[in-house]
Formats: structure tokens, C-alpha cells, sequence
DNA sequence: GTATGATTGAAACGAACGTTCGAATTCTGG
DNA sequence: CCAGAATTCGAACGTTCGTTTCAATCATAC
């Protein structure tokens, strides 16, 4: 019984976190919508910043642990070029993205979200795992395209981690279309063709 | 002195909005940084949430502004091409940038921050705007990229968006360069770089 | 200089916040 | 079945929130 409280409290958290925000939500309106009492979350996550953190644990590790994993992957049968690099970088987002959304069609939102609003706490959740993929991709770029210095290849980097942040806000503004259709296939394709194209274009 | 304390609590306002977002700021904390009596926002503003609404206005509105000038002036010689169309879409956010960046350090982030914690607020300061916007740029993005279908240019000024959105938010984590240098012109440079190539990549 | 309206000040409003407490209840192993 | 631990519950804690009130102060025009 008491997972389950706890299983409750994250799910009505993670929707009312992406559609308010952490400072936007209170605890009395998640456990409302849990249907849970206000006292059980202090009980099994001692705060409401733990309960985040939580959350953020949930959704970020996986998707950094699944970039590793394909980069390796990608690397044992020689050199990955830029667009398997991408892939590598690219489809843990796209899978996260699936999974969240099928949860809830709100809940891609929860991402971009915390990027913004508690870009500390996401740094500290990414915590070691960060300096990881950062090392690991440069690299990969850096082999992969031997034309562009560093610097420009981080900060291209920055710009794809841009659109992919933008991707899970998905905005949908009045005759915009969504960022992302529902096939995680064919999205990959999308990206890696406007991606690819941005990592590989000639400096100035 | 009325103008004066109006301003005081605007410059105050902006740059705590930028770091902790709207419901992560107080009336109080906003108020004891403009060293001004709490009572004032309310005179002068009506409420916390018109007071975010005149400095959305004050940031947003110029920025469109200046986008649809340079689309009318580089539409009166000739049809522009995609690099023309992205410097009229990307220069203003460049300048903007310049200009919040000038007036603080911290205050660009309060672009993105908007963005994602009071979309439906945005949406309605940039109001009717926001339609003229679409469909002018939609309109040079159509004829510039006659090989690319309606969705494809809008999905693709989407993703050019979420490089812009995620250029305000500067995200300075450890060992990672800013997306933007102090120049503006080295900027535009570089950004239509990799935007060009974004935009005219081939489909598929 | 004094009446008038605009602005500021100190204080308080009710509501909502995250958190804590102790008693009640439920689960669990022997 | 029963002791002991784990969990839930209602209620209250002190604090802070956005907003309001009303008297004091200021600027301006006659």
C-alpha cells in the first residue's frame, strides 16, 4: 500500500508539474488530485524539493544512461559518422518523449519545464553523468567532423540540445504544428535531416 | 516621482522574474529590491500579474515590431532568399538580446523563462501580432524554399524558434560555451550558418 | 497659501503555503 | 491472534502570499 501512495503522488505531481511548474504547484493540489493525504508526502519524500528531484531522477537518468549505451554501441564497429552520433544523441529524447506522452499527452512538457525553472536542480540530478556525456559526445563529434575547432562544435551542440528542449515543450500555438508527430521513426528521420545538415555546415 | 517609482519596480521586477520566474518572486522581494513601499505595485500596476504583462509587452512587442520592418524592407527589392528571411526573423531577437544583456546580465533569461512558464500569457501580448508574423514569414519561407511543403517550413521555423528560445536562456553549465558572444553581426553570422542550413536542408 | 488630486507609507486583511504532530489505522511476522 | 512497525489521517503549526485600507505626504494650479 504505501508504493502505491507513493506511485500516486508522482503521477499527479509530474502532470501539475509540467502544466504550472514546481513553484506554480502546491502540495495540497497534488494531493488532492492523488487523492492521497497532504502529510503522506512529507512522509515518504520529506519535501516537496525531494519529490522533484525524485521526478527529475526518473526521467533524466534513463535518458542519459540510453546515450551511452548507443554511443558505445555506435563506437565498437569503428568511427560513428555525424548522423550516428546524432542518433545516439538524438533517439533517447525521442523515446523519453514516447514514453512520457503516453502517459500523459501533458507530460512532455515536464522537461522543458524543469530546464528553465530549476536548470540547478537538473544540473545537480545530471550531477556525474553530465560530465560524462559531454566528454563522450564531443569526442565522437570532434572525430566525426575533423573541419569544425571545438568551441564550434559544443556550441552547435548547444543549439540541437535547443531544439530538442523545444521539442518536449511542444508548443502548440493556434495553426502551429506540433513540433513532433506521433511515429518515433519518423521523427528521427525529421531531426536528423535538419540536424545533420546543422552540424555539418561550413563555418562562416 | 510617479514615472520614477513605476520604473524602479519594472527594473526590479525583470531581473528577479529572469532568475526565479514568476510564481518564484514575491511582491516583497520585488518591492525591497526597488526600495519601494509594496503598496505601489498594486497603484500603479493593478496586480503582480499586470505588472508581468507591461514587461512582456515592453521585451515582445518591439521584437515583432522589428521583424516585420526588415521583412518589409527586404521585401521591397525583390523576393528575398532564406538567408535574407532568417536574418529579418533572427536579428531583432539578436538586438533584443543585446539590449536586455546591456541593461543586465541575467536579464535575456527572463525571455526564455516566459516562454515556458506563462506561454498562454505570451500568447496573449503578442495577440493579434502573432498572426501577422506567421503568415508573412510563412509566406518568404514559402517562396524562398518552393521544394518544401507548408508543414515542412513550419515545422523547420519551429525548430529555428527553440535555437532562439534556448539562446536567451544562455545556459552556462560547467565547461559549456555560451550560445552567444558579445558581438551582434559575429552572431548573426553564426547563427545563419547553421540556420540556413537547417532551413534548406532536403527533406527525407 | 491653500484647496485638490496624485502618490506614498505603515499596518493589517484573509487565504494559502510547506511542514509537523500525535492519535488512529493498517500491514506484517512470529 | 497479537505485538510492533509502517502508514494514514485530521488538525494545527508558523510563515508568507497578493491585496486592501486609510491616513500622511507630496506636487500642482488657482
Amino acid at each position: 500500500m504505501a508504493q502505491e501512495t507513493k506511485e500516486l503522488i508522482v503521477r499527479a505531481a509530474e502532470v501539475l508539474f509540467a502544466r504550472d511548474g514546481y513553484s506554480g504547484t502546491s502540495l495540497r493540489q497534488i494531493t488532492e488530485a492523488a487523492d492521497v493525504n497532504i502529510a503522506a508526502v512529507n512522509y515518504h519524500f520529506g519535501s516537496k524539493e525531494n519529490l522533484l528531484i525524485e521526478i527529475l531522477d526518473r526521467v533524466i537518468v534513463p535518458i542519459n544512461d540510453e546515450r551511452l549505451e548507443l554511443l558505445d554501441a555506435a563506437e565498437t564497429e569503428g568511427t560513428p559518422d555525424v548522423s550516428e552520433v546524432l542518433t545516439a544523441f538524438l533517439l533517447p529524447d525521442l523515446h523519453a518523449l514516447d514514453r512520457l506522452r503516453s502517459r500523459d499527452p501533458s507530460l512532455p512538457r515536464f522537461v522543458s519545464r524543469m530546464y528553465s525553472e530549476s536548470s540547478e536542480l537538473m544540473g545537480r540530478v545530471m550531477g556525474r553523468q553530465f560530465a560524462e556525456i559531454q566528454g563522450r559526445f564531443y569526442s565522437a563529434f570532434a572525430a566525426a567532423l575533423p573541419e569544425l575547432n571545438a568551441d564550434e562544435i559544443a556550441w552547435r551542440l548547444n543549439c540541437v540540445v535547443g531544439i530538442v528542449i523545444y521539442m518536449f515543450a511542444g508548443v502548440e500555438a493556434p495553426g502551429m504544428p506540433s513540433v513532433v508527430g506521433p511515429g518515433v521513426d519518423e521523427n528521427l528521420d525529421r531531426l536528423l535531416a535538419i540536424t545533420v545538415a546543422l552540424m555539418t555546415a561550413p563555418a562562416d
